[in-house]
RNA sequence: GGUGGGGUUCCCGAGUGGUCAAAGGGGGCAGACUGUAAAUCUGCUGCGUAAGCUUCGAAGGUUCGAAUCCUUCCCCCACCA
Protein backbone atom coordinates (compact mmCIF):
# COMPACT_ATOMS: atom_id res chain seq x y z
CA UNK A 1 0.00 0.00 0.00
CA UNK A 2 1.02 3.49 -0.85
CA UNK A 3 2.39 6.17 2.04
CA UNK A 4 -0.71 8.36 1.82
CA UNK A 5 -3.23 5.67 1.95
CA UNK A 6 -1.56 4.08 4.68
CA UNK A 7 -2.01 7.36 6.87
CA UNK A 8 -5.09 7.85 5.14
CA UNK A 9 -6.60 4.32 6.56
CA UNK A 10 -4.98 5.07 10.16
CA UNK A 11 -6.31 8.35 10.19
CA UNK A 12 -4.19 10.62 10.36
CA UNK A 13 -4.93 13.20 8.50
CA UNK A 14 -6.78 16.16 9.42
CA UNK A 15 -7.02 18.87 7.43
CA UNK A 16 -4.83 19.77 4.12
CA UNK A 17 -3.75 22.31 2.04
CA UNK A 18 -4.19 20.20 -1.44
CA UNK A 19 -5.38 16.38 -0.81
CA UNK A 20 -4.83 15.82 -4.14
CA UNK A 21 -1.30 16.98 -4.88
CA UNK A 22 -0.42 15.37 -1.59
CA UNK A 23 -1.36 12.18 -2.54
CA UNK A 24 0.18 11.55 -5.46
CA UNK A 25 3.57 12.72 -4.51
CA UNK A 26 3.12 10.75 -1.66
CA UNK A 27 2.09 8.12 -3.77
CA UNK A 28 5.50 7.81 -5.78
CA UNK A 29 8.62 7.94 -3.28
CA UNK A 30 11.44 10.10 -2.19
CA UNK A 31 9.58 13.26 -1.06
CA UNK A 32 11.38 14.80 1.48
CA UNK A 33 8.45 16.29 4.04
CA UNK A 34 9.34 18.24 7.15
CA UNK A 35 7.79 18.25 10.95
CA UNK A 36 9.07 20.76 13.32
CA UNK A 37 9.39 20.49 16.78
CA UNK A 38 10.91 23.27 19.53
CA UNK A 39 13.29 22.26 22.24
CA UNK A 40 11.36 24.36 25.02
CA UNK A 41 11.92 21.39 27.43
CA UNK A 42 14.56 18.66 27.35
CA UNK A 43 12.35 15.89 26.77
CA UNK A 44 9.10 15.52 24.27
CA UNK A 45 5.91 13.93 25.62
CA UNK A 46 3.50 12.04 24.23
CA UNK A 47 1.44 14.82 22.61
CA UNK A 48 4.46 15.17 20.31
CA UNK A 49 4.29 11.39 18.96
CA UNK A 50 1.66 11.77 16.35
CA UNK A 51 3.66 13.64 13.95
CA UNK A 52 6.78 11.61 14.90
CA UNK A 53 4.57 8.37 13.96
CA UNK A 54 3.48 9.91 10.79
CA UNK A 55 7.35 10.53 9.66
CA UNK A 56 7.81 6.69 11.06
CA UNK A 57 5.10 5.72 8.23
CA UNK A 58 6.13 7.50 5.68
CA UNK A 59 9.73 6.80 5.86
CA UNK A 60 9.15 3.04 5.46
CA UNK A 61 7.44 3.66 2.61
CA UNK A 62 10.55 5.42 1.29
CA UNK A 63 9.89 9.26 2.07
CA UNK A 64 12.74 11.18 3.71
CA UNK A 65 11.77 12.87 7.12
CA UNK A 66 13.68 16.42 7.66
CA UNK A 67 13.02 16.90 11.42
CA UNK A 68 13.42 20.14 12.30
CA UNK A 69 14.46 21.17 15.82
CA UNK A 70 13.29 24.55 16.26
CA UNK A 71 16.29 26.15 18.03
CA UNK A 72 15.65 29.55 16.84
CA UNK A 73 12.22 29.43 16.86
CA UNK A 74 12.09 28.03 20.28
CA UNK A 75 13.94 31.82 21.32
CA UNK A 76 10.74 33.63 20.30
CA UNK A 77 7.79 30.78 21.42
CA UNK A 78 4.99 29.70 20.01
CA UNK A 79 1.51 31.48 20.60
CA UNK A 80 -0.55 28.50 18.68
CA UNK A 81 -2.71 27.09 20.82
CA UNK A 82 -1.53 28.55 24.25
CA UNK A 83 -3.68 30.75 26.28
CA UNK A 84 -0.03 32.46 27.75
CA UNK A 85 2.86 33.12 26.54
CA UNK A 86 5.48 30.96 28.01
CA UNK A 87 8.43 31.70 29.54
CA UNK A 88 11.47 32.65 28.06
CA UNK A 89 14.52 30.34 27.40
CA UNK A 90 18.04 30.50 27.97
CA UNK A 91 19.95 29.76 25.07
CA UNK A 92 21.80 27.08 27.03
CA UNK A 93 18.90 25.65 27.96
CA UNK A 94 17.45 25.76 24.61
CA UNK A 95 20.96 24.13 23.35
CA UNK A 96 20.48 21.25 25.61
CA UNK A 97 16.85 20.13 24.98
CA UNK A 98 17.60 20.42 21.31
CA UNK A 99 20.79 17.53 21.73
CA UNK A 100 18.64 15.63 23.98
CA UNK A 101 15.78 15.83 21.56
CA UNK A 102 17.59 14.53 18.65
CA UNK A 103 18.43 11.71 20.69
CA UNK A 104 14.44 10.61 21.64
CA UNK A 105 13.73 11.45 18.01
CA UNK A 106 16.51 8.73 16.37
CA UNK A 107 14.44 5.98 18.48
CA UNK A 108 11.62 6.60 16.30
CA UNK A 109 13.38 7.40 12.46
CA UNK A 110 16.33 6.17 10.65
CA UNK A 111 18.66 9.11 10.33
CA UNK A 112 21.62 6.98 9.76
CA UNK A 113 22.52 7.37 6.61
CA UNK A 114 21.40 11.31 4.94
CA UNK A 115 19.37 9.93 2.49
CA UNK A 116 16.91 7.98 5.06
CA UNK A 117 16.28 10.96 7.15
CA UNK A 118 18.07 14.25 8.54
CA UNK A 119 17.90 16.22 11.39
CA UNK A 120 18.07 20.16 11.22
CA UNK A 121 18.16 22.90 13.79
CA UNK A 122 16.26 26.40 12.36
CA UNK A 123 19.05 28.34 14.48
CA UNK A 124 21.63 28.21 12.04
CA UNK A 125 19.66 29.90 9.43
CA UNK A 126 17.67 31.94 12.02
CA UNK A 127 20.28 32.96 14.12
CA UNK A 128 22.24 35.30 11.85
CA UNK A 129 19.26 37.20 9.86
CA UNK A 130 19.47 40.95 9.99
CA UNK A 131 16.03 42.68 11.59
CA UNK A 132 15.90 44.75 8.27
CA UNK A 133 16.81 42.56 5.93
CA UNK A 134 14.70 40.13 7.11
CA UNK A 135 11.16 42.36 7.44
CA UNK A 136 12.37 43.70 3.98
CA UNK A 137 12.66 40.34 2.08
CA UNK A 138 10.09 38.78 4.24
CA UNK A 139 8.09 40.69 6.07
CA UNK A 140 6.59 42.53 3.28
CA UNK A 141 5.01 39.34 2.60
CA UNK A 142 2.85 39.31 5.19
CA UNK A 143 -0.65 40.86 5.57
CA UNK A 144 -0.99 42.07 9.30
CA UNK A 145 -4.94 42.71 8.65
CA UNK A 146 -4.42 38.25 7.64
CA UNK A 147 -3.12 37.72 9.98
CA UNK A 148 -5.23 38.64 12.78
CA UNK A 149 -7.62 36.72 11.27
CA UNK A 150 -6.14 33.38 12.15
CA UNK A 151 -7.99 31.75 14.58
CA UNK A 152 -4.60 30.95 16.37
CA UNK A 153 -4.14 34.73 17.04
CA UNK A 154 -7.57 35.52 17.40
CA UNK A 155 -7.82 33.30 20.64
CA UNK A 156 -4.69 34.90 21.85
CA UNK A 157 -6.28 38.78 21.46
CA UNK A 158 -8.57 37.60 23.91
CA UNK A 159 -5.57 37.38 26.63
CA UNK A 160 -2.55 39.35 24.96
CA UNK A 161 -0.22 38.37 22.51
CA UNK A 162 3.24 40.04 22.76
CA UNK A 163 4.79 41.52 18.95
CA UNK A 164 7.57 38.68 20.12
CA UNK A 165 5.19 35.67 19.63
CA UNK A 166 3.07 38.00 17.05
CA UNK A 167 6.15 36.97 14.68
CA UNK A 168 6.56 33.27 15.33
CA UNK A 169 4.52 32.71 12.44
CA UNK A 170 7.04 34.39 10.25
CA UNK A 171 9.72 32.49 10.99
CA UNK A 172 7.96 28.86 10.74
CA UNK A 173 7.18 30.19 7.38
CA UNK A 174 10.46 30.96 6.65
CA UNK A 175 11.63 27.56 7.86
CA UNK A 176 9.85 26.08 5.36
CA UNK A 177 10.81 28.19 2.53
CA UNK A 178 14.34 27.76 3.68
CA UNK A 179 13.87 23.85 3.63
CA UNK A 180 12.24 24.36 0.32
CA UNK A 181 15.06 26.09 -1.32
CA UNK A 182 17.73 24.11 0.42
CA UNK A 183 16.53 20.48 0.57
CA UNK A 184 13.58 20.16 -1.76
CA UNK A 185 11.30 19.63 1.05
CA UNK A 186 7.58 20.10 -0.38
CA UNK A 187 5.86 19.12 2.72
CA UNK A 188 4.91 20.20 6.25
CA UNK A 189 3.02 18.28 8.79
CA UNK A 190 2.11 19.40 11.92
CA UNK A 191 -0.19 18.92 14.75
CA UNK A 192 -3.55 21.09 14.32
CA UNK A 193 -3.22 24.01 16.01
CA UNK A 194 0.20 24.09 13.45
CA UNK A 195 -2.51 25.03 10.62
CA UNK A 196 -1.83 28.71 10.84
CA UNK A 197 2.03 28.48 10.57
CA UNK A 198 2.03 26.23 7.66
CA UNK A 199 0.04 27.66 5.83
CA UNK A 200 1.91 30.98 6.17
CA UNK A 201 5.00 28.76 4.91
CA UNK A 202 3.14 28.09 1.35
CA UNK A 203 2.48 31.54 0.75
CA UNK A 204 5.80 32.50 1.70
CA UNK A 205 7.38 29.64 -0.36
CA UNK A 206 5.16 30.49 -3.33
CA UNK A 207 5.77 34.60 -3.45
CA UNK A 208 9.43 33.86 -2.69
CA UNK A 209 10.06 31.27 -4.74
CA UNK A 210 7.43 30.74 -7.44
CA UNK A 211 7.31 27.10 -6.21
CA UNK A 212 4.31 25.11 -4.37
CA UNK A 213 4.41 23.59 -1.88
CA UNK A 214 1.93 21.46 0.76
CA UNK A 215 0.89 20.73 3.69
CA UNK A 216 -1.65 18.55 6.24
CA UNK A 217 -2.45 18.56 9.95
CA UNK A 218 -3.22 15.85 12.03
CA UNK A 219 -5.77 15.97 14.22
CA UNK A 220 -5.81 17.45 18.39
CA UNK A 221 -6.00 14.07 20.81
CA UNK A 222 -8.15 14.87 23.73
CA UNK A 223 -10.51 12.14 26.09
CA UNK A 224 -13.70 11.60 26.41
CA UNK A 225 -13.85 15.02 29.05
CA UNK A 226 -12.44 17.05 25.96
CA UNK A 227 -8.94 16.92 28.10
CA UNK A 228 -5.24 17.28 25.77
CA UNK A 229 -3.98 13.54 25.40
CA UNK A 230 -1.19 13.05 27.46
CA UNK A 231 -2.00 14.88 29.76
CA UNK A 232 -2.71 14.53 33.72
CA UNK A 233 -1.89 16.29 36.90
CA UNK A 234 1.38 15.29 37.41
CA UNK A 235 1.94 17.09 33.90
CA UNK A 236 2.85 15.49 30.66
CA UNK A 237 3.61 12.07 30.07
CA UNK A 238 6.82 12.47 29.12
CA UNK A 239 9.41 10.08 26.68
CA UNK A 240 12.31 10.45 29.41
CA UNK A 241 12.51 7.87 31.81
CA UNK A 242 13.82 10.48 34.19
CA UNK A 243 10.58 12.49 34.22
CA UNK A 244 8.20 9.96 33.26
CA UNK A 245 9.33 6.65 34.40
CA UNK A 246 8.70 3.56 32.53
CA UNK A 247 6.07 2.09 34.44
CA UNK A 248 4.06 5.04 34.51
CA UNK A 249 4.70 5.55 30.57
CA UNK A 250 2.66 2.03 30.22
CA UNK A 251 0.39 2.70 32.66
CA UNK A 252 -1.08 5.31 30.91
CA UNK A 253 -1.46 3.96 27.57
CA UNK A 254 -2.96 0.44 29.72
CA UNK A 255 -5.45 3.21 31.34
CA UNK A 256 -6.87 4.52 27.95
CA UNK A 257 -10.29 4.56 27.67
CA UNK A 258 -11.84 1.79 25.80
CA UNK A 259 -13.57 4.05 22.97
CA UNK A 260 -10.02 5.21 22.34
CA UNK A 261 -8.03 1.99 21.81
CA UNK A 262 -8.53 1.24 18.44
CA UNK A 263 -7.46 4.82 17.50
CA UNK A 264 -4.72 4.95 19.39
CA UNK A 265 -3.36 1.42 18.35
CA UNK A 266 -3.60 2.66 14.82
CA UNK A 267 -1.56 5.81 15.40
CA UNK A 268 0.96 4.68 18.21
CA UNK A 269 1.85 1.13 17.14
CA UNK A 270 3.09 0.10 13.74
CA UNK A 271 0.41 -3.44 14.01
CA UNK A 272 -1.52 -3.89 10.54
CA UNK A 273 -5.07 -1.97 10.44
CA UNK A 274 -6.61 -5.13 10.16
CA UNK A 275 -5.56 -6.67 13.57
CA UNK A 276 -5.99 -3.64 15.13
CA UNK A 277 -9.98 -3.31 13.92
CA UNK A 278 -10.17 -7.04 15.18
CA UNK A 279 -8.60 -6.30 18.56
CA UNK A 280 -10.45 -2.95 19.12
CA UNK A 281 -14.01 -5.03 18.41
CA UNK A 282 -13.02 -7.39 21.49
CA UNK A 283 -15.66 -7.60 23.85
CA UNK A 284 -14.86 -6.30 27.57
CA UNK A 285 -13.09 -7.97 29.55
CA UNK A 286 -10.83 -8.93 26.34
CA UNK A 287 -10.72 -5.51 25.57
CA UNK A 288 -8.06 -5.28 27.92
CA UNK A 289 -5.66 -7.47 25.84
CA UNK A 290 -6.05 -4.60 23.42
CA UNK A 291 -5.13 -2.30 25.75
CA UNK A 292 -1.79 -4.62 26.73
CA UNK A 293 -0.82 -4.44 23.46
CA UNK A 294 -1.33 -0.98 22.97
CA UNK A 295 0.94 -0.32 26.06
CA UNK A 296 3.43 -2.77 25.35
CA UNK A 297 3.84 -1.78 21.90
CA UNK A 298 4.28 1.61 22.87
CA UNK A 299 6.66 1.43 25.37
CA UNK A 300 8.65 -0.57 23.63
CA UNK A 301 9.11 2.42 20.70
CA UNK A 302 10.40 4.50 23.14
CA UNK A 303 11.71 2.72 25.51
CA UNK A 304 12.86 -0.37 24.35
CA UNK A 305 11.50 -4.06 24.04
CA UNK A 306 13.51 -5.62 27.15
CA UNK A 307 12.31 -2.24 28.83
CA UNK A 308 8.69 -3.42 27.53
CA UNK A 309 8.77 -6.63 28.37
CA UNK A 310 9.98 -5.76 32.17
CA UNK A 311 7.35 -3.45 32.87
CA UNK A 312 4.43 -5.86 30.74
CA UNK A 313 5.41 -8.60 33.28
CA UNK A 314 5.57 -6.39 36.29
CA UNK A 315 2.18 -4.89 35.77
CA UNK A 316 0.11 -7.54 35.02
CA UNK A 317 1.88 -9.42 37.59
CA UNK A 318 0.33 -7.39 39.78
CA UNK A 319 -3.34 -6.57 38.00
CA UNK A 320 -3.65 -10.14 35.93
CA UNK A 321 -2.66 -10.79 32.51
CA UNK A 322 -5.56 -9.86 30.26
CA UNK A 323 -4.95 -13.00 27.74
CA UNK A 324 -3.05 -15.64 30.19
CA UNK A 325 -3.47 -18.27 27.87
CA UNK A 326 -2.71 -16.26 24.69
CA UNK A 327 -6.05 -17.03 22.99
CA UNK A 328 -6.63 -13.80 21.04
CA UNK A 329 -4.28 -13.71 18.00
CA UNK A 330 -1.49 -10.50 17.80
CA UNK A 331 1.40 -9.86 15.87
CA UNK A 332 2.99 -7.79 18.45
CA UNK A 333 5.99 -9.93 19.92
CA UNK A 334 3.76 -9.45 23.41
CA UNK A 335 2.43 -12.84 22.16
CA UNK A 336 5.51 -14.65 23.14
CA UNK A 337 5.20 -13.60 26.70
CA UNK A 338 3.74 -15.86 29.27
CA UNK A 339 2.70 -14.87 32.43
CA UNK A 340 5.13 -15.10 35.12
CA UNK A 341 5.27 -12.68 38.09
CA UNK A 342 7.71 -11.37 40.74
CA UNK A 343 7.79 -8.51 43.06
CA UNK A 344 11.52 -7.72 42.04
CA UNK A 345 10.61 -5.64 38.83
CA UNK A 346 8.42 -3.02 41.23
CA UNK A 347 9.52 -0.01 42.15
CA UNK A 348 11.52 -0.15 45.10
CA UNK A 349 13.16 1.37 48.18
CA UNK A 350 15.59 0.87 50.03
CA UNK A 351 15.37 1.32 54.02
CA UNK A 352 18.18 2.12 55.87
CA UNK A 353 18.85 -0.91 58.28
CA UNK A 354 18.68 1.02 61.60
CA UNK A 355 15.56 2.47 61.21
CA UNK A 356 14.10 -0.58 60.14
CA UNK A 357 15.30 -2.42 63.16
CA UNK A 358 13.86 0.68 65.19
CA UNK A 359 11.18 0.95 63.37
CA UNK A 360 9.52 3.46 61.25
CA UNK A 361 6.09 5.41 61.54
CA UNK A 362 3.77 4.04 58.50
CA UNK A 363 3.12 7.43 57.69
CA UNK A 364 6.54 8.29 57.28
CA UNK A 365 7.27 4.93 55.18
CA UNK A 366 4.51 5.83 52.89
CA UNK A 367 6.18 9.38 52.23
CA UNK A 368 10.07 8.56 52.34
CA UNK A 369 9.44 5.72 49.59
CA UNK A 370 7.50 8.32 47.38
CA UNK A 371 3.91 6.67 47.18
CA UNK A 372 2.86 10.25 49.31
CA UNK A 373 4.08 13.60 49.25
CA UNK A 374 4.10 14.09 52.73
CA UNK A 375 2.88 12.88 56.02
CA UNK A 376 -0.02 14.25 56.22
CA UNK A 377 -1.16 12.67 52.56
CA UNK A 378 -0.10 9.38 53.92
CA UNK A 379 -2.81 10.20 56.83
CA UNK A 380 -5.61 10.77 55.22
CA UNK A 381 -4.66 7.85 52.43
CA UNK A 382 -5.08 5.73 55.54
CA UNK A 383 -8.28 7.28 56.72
CA UNK A 384 -9.41 6.78 53.50
CA UNK A 385 -9.17 3.02 53.58
CA UNK A 386 -6.48 3.47 50.49
CA UNK A 387 -3.65 2.10 52.25
CA UNK A 388 -1.84 -1.14 52.43
CA UNK A 389 0.91 -2.79 53.80
CA UNK A 390 1.58 -6.34 52.46
CA UNK A 391 -1.82 -6.23 50.96
CA UNK A 392 -3.91 -5.77 53.98
CA UNK A 393 -5.94 -2.61 54.49
CA UNK A 394 -4.36 -0.44 57.20
CA UNK A 395 -6.93 1.23 59.32
CA UNK A 396 -4.09 2.58 62.39
CA UNK A 397 -2.65 6.30 61.51
CA UNK A 398 -0.50 5.69 64.35
CA UNK A 399 1.09 2.48 63.57
CA UNK A 400 4.79 1.17 63.16
CA UNK A 401 6.23 -0.92 61.16
CA UNK A 402 8.80 -3.45 62.63
CA UNK A 403 10.92 -5.61 61.64
CA UNK A 404 8.25 -8.07 61.56
CA UNK A 405 6.40 -6.70 58.47
CA UNK A 406 9.15 -7.56 56.31
CA UNK A 407 9.18 -11.08 54.82
CA UNK A 408 12.54 -11.88 53.46
CA UNK A 409 13.39 -9.08 53.62
CA UNK A 410 10.99 -7.13 51.92
CA UNK A 411 7.65 -6.07 52.17
CA UNK A 412 4.74 -4.11 50.04
CA UNK A 413 3.41 -0.81 50.01
CA UNK A 414 0.28 0.07 48.14
CA UNK A 415 -1.52 3.06 47.88
CA UNK A 416 -4.67 2.92 45.87
CA UNK A 417 -5.23 -0.28 43.32
CA UNK A 418 -2.13 0.93 41.21
CA UNK A 419 0.54 2.32 43.10
CA UNK A 420 3.02 0.00 44.49
CA UNK A 421 6.20 0.39 46.09
CA UNK A 422 8.31 -2.88 47.21
CA UNK A 423 10.73 -1.84 50.48
CA UNK A 424 13.98 -3.76 51.36
CA UNK A 425 16.16 -3.78 54.34
CA UNK A 426 19.33 -1.81 53.31
C1' G B 1 0.75 58.38 27.80
C1' G B 2 -4.83 59.08 29.59
C1' U B 3 -9.30 56.81 31.74
C1' G B 4 -11.66 52.75 33.80
C1' G B 5 -11.56 47.57 35.69
C1' G B 6 -8.63 43.80 37.85
C1' G B 7 -4.64 40.39 40.40
C1' U B 8 -7.86 35.07 45.94
C1' U B 9 -5.59 28.41 47.30
C1' C B 10 -3.66 23.44 41.16
C1' C B 11 -7.56 26.10 37.65
C1' C B 12 -12.14 28.97 37.31
C1' G B 13 -14.53 31.88 40.73
C1' A B 14 -17.22 33.87 45.57
C1' G B 15 -15.70 36.64 49.62
C1' U B 16 -15.17 43.94 51.19
C1' G B 17 -12.82 44.33 59.25
C1' G B 18 -13.64 39.21 63.40
C1' U B 19 -18.10 33.49 62.90
C1' C B 20 -12.04 32.76 56.85
C1' A B 21 -7.39 27.85 55.89
C1' A B 22 -11.25 31.17 52.90
C1' A B 23 -18.29 29.40 49.54
C1' G B 24 -19.22 26.90 44.83
C1' G B 25 -17.51 24.42 40.50
C1' G B 26 -13.53 21.93 37.89
C1' G B 27 -9.35 18.98 38.43
C1' G B 28 -6.79 15.51 41.50
C1' C B 29 -6.43 11.47 45.21
C1' A B 30 -9.03 7.60 47.80
C1' G B 31 -13.48 4.29 48.73
C1' A B 32 -17.92 1.53 46.60
C1' C B 33 -19.38 -0.64 41.80
C1' U B 34 -16.24 -2.81 37.75
C1' G B 35 -12.51 -4.87 33.56
C1' U B 36 -6.16 -1.36 36.15
C1' A B 37 -12.07 1.31 31.39
C1' A B 38 -16.28 4.80 31.18
C1' A B 39 -20.49 6.56 33.94
C1' U B 40 -22.41 7.05 38.91
C1' C B 41 -22.36 7.68 44.24
C1' U B 42 -19.25 8.83 48.87
C1' G B 43 -14.98 10.93 51.46
C1' C B 44 -10.50 13.85 51.30
C1' U B 45 -7.91 17.87 48.92
C1' G B 46 -2.23 24.60 52.29
C1' C B 47 1.86 22.52 55.79
C1' G B 48 2.15 19.88 60.25
C1' U B 49 1.04 12.68 63.91
C1' A B 50 -0.11 17.49 67.55
C1' A B 51 0.72 22.35 69.80
C1' G B 52 0.82 25.36 66.01
C1' C B 53 2.63 27.52 61.39
C1' U B 54 2.26 29.78 56.48
C1' U B 55 -1.43 31.59 52.34
C1' C B 56 -5.48 35.83 49.18
C1' G B 57 0.21 40.17 43.31
C1' A B 58 4.84 42.59 46.50
C1' A B 59 6.49 45.63 50.51
C1' G B 60 5.08 48.70 54.35
C1' G B 61 1.14 50.85 57.57
C1' U B 62 -3.79 51.45 60.48
C1' U B 63 -6.29 48.08 64.03
C1' C B 64 -7.14 44.18 69.87
C1' G B 65 -8.01 41.79 64.97
C1' A B 66 -6.88 42.50 57.66
C1' A B 67 -8.02 38.52 51.75
C1' U B 68 -11.03 42.71 53.24
C1' C B 69 -9.06 49.72 55.18
C1' C B 70 -4.57 53.18 53.87
C1' U B 71 0.37 54.10 51.19
C1' U B 72 3.94 52.84 47.62
C1' C B 73 5.44 49.47 43.99
C1' C B 74 4.84 45.36 40.27
C1' C B 75 1.74 42.97 36.73
C1' C B 76 -2.77 42.12 33.63
C1' C B 77 -7.23 43.61 30.84
C1' A B 78 -10.61 47.14 28.21
C1' C B 79 -11.39 51.74 25.85
C1' C B 80 -8.97 56.17 24.15
C1' A B 81 -4.24 58.14 22.09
Amino acid sequence: MNAFDILEQRGFFYQHTDEEATKKLLNAEGEAFYIGIDPTADSMHVGHLLPIMAARHLQRHGHRPVILIGGGTARVGDPSGKTEMRKMLSEQDIADNATALRQQVGRFLDFSDDDKGILVNNSDWLDGLGYIEFLRDVGKHFSVNRMLTAESVKQRLETGLSFLEFNYTLLQAYDFYVLRRDRNCRFQFGGQDQWGNIVAGIDLTRRMLSQEVYGATFPLLTNSQGQKFGKTVAGAVWLDPKRTSTTDYYQFWRNVEDTEVTKLLCFFTDLPVAEIQRLGALEAPAINRAKEILAFEATALAHGFQEAERVFHAIAGRFGFADPEGKIQTSSRIAQFRPESSTKDLPTYALGKAAAEAGIWICALFTESGLQTGNGAARRLIQGGGAYLNEERLTDVQRQVTLQDFQDGELVLRAGKKNLRRVVIE
